[in-house]
DNA sequence: TATATTGTATTACGTAAGTAATACAGTAAT
DNA sequence: ATTACTGTATTACTTACGTAATACAATATA
């Protein structure tokens, strides 16, 4: 599985993991059943220790994304395609919300504000596609 | 001047004092010359020491907003509308920024995406005004 | 010069967060 | 039962961060 740590960005490495697990479960690049990498064999990929992982792993069972099975390994639970809809929604609505009171705290009018959306959206969206 | 402090938010007590005060020279609520609050004025009112309040202050002045008096107070800068656009147009597309990779990250298309935000925007908006 | 006002540098305290070490617990296969 | 895998609970280390105490420095005015 493919799985990118910056251990300069500031950001917690479980943090990360628990980010990118969860894109991948979002958007079908693990799908139901599929077995994750083990705690000790991520924690060994990444130079990390188990815990860490482990850690990780403990939220996006929380969230119901991820079933543990001891002495097993940990697996993609079953999320309906409406669940998956709505979780989509909570994780972008978080931000948006943030983006859309900035802009209205800074005067800023719809129109502006969508015209800076449209903007970085493209862009990265290019960006990404060059990647692929 | 107006500046409401929520100690329980988790966020920190200096950076609710920087946005604010941005927030209110962005949109002339303060303007070129203004006297700031004194640190211990400010500190007072926060019941909070006098240095965290000048740690805020020391932010607000490393981005060019006032300038400090040793003895006399605090001021804000003359700052011209281009840079002010220009610096309101960072604060955006930071969180602007961030909203687009996820909406992409996620699969989310770009009208979709546009929704999303009208209705923030919508319901923020509204909100805010009526409290006004 | 004395005093009262401004802001500040230094230092230290307290807490929370991220990570790691260690020892433990469940499962499967031989 | 033994072995070799799984994941985990507990505990502790380390660091960064927010805040505060204290003493200091610049300015204005009497």
């Amino acid at each position: 599985m493919l799985l990118e740590i910056d251990h300069h960005s500031g950001v917690p490495i479980y943090r990360q993991v628990i980010r990118q697990i969860r894109q991948q479960i979002m958007t079908d690049g693990l799908k139901e059943g599929d077995q994750l990498e083990t705690v000790r064999a991520l924690a060994a990929r990444l130079k990390v220790n188990p815990m860490t992982v482990s850690k990780a792993y403990s939220f996006l069972e929380v969230e119901g994304l991820v079933e543990r099975k001891r002495g097993i390994g940990l697996f993609v639970t079953k999320v309906r395609k409406d669940q998956k809809d709505q979780i989509k929604g909570q994780l972008l609505n978080n931000i948006v919300n943030k983006a859309a009171i900035t802009a209205i705290q800074l005067g800023i009018s719809e129109d502006e504000a969508i015209e800076f959306f449209k903007k970085h959206y493209k862009e990265y969206n290019s960006k990404s596609r060059r990647q692929k």
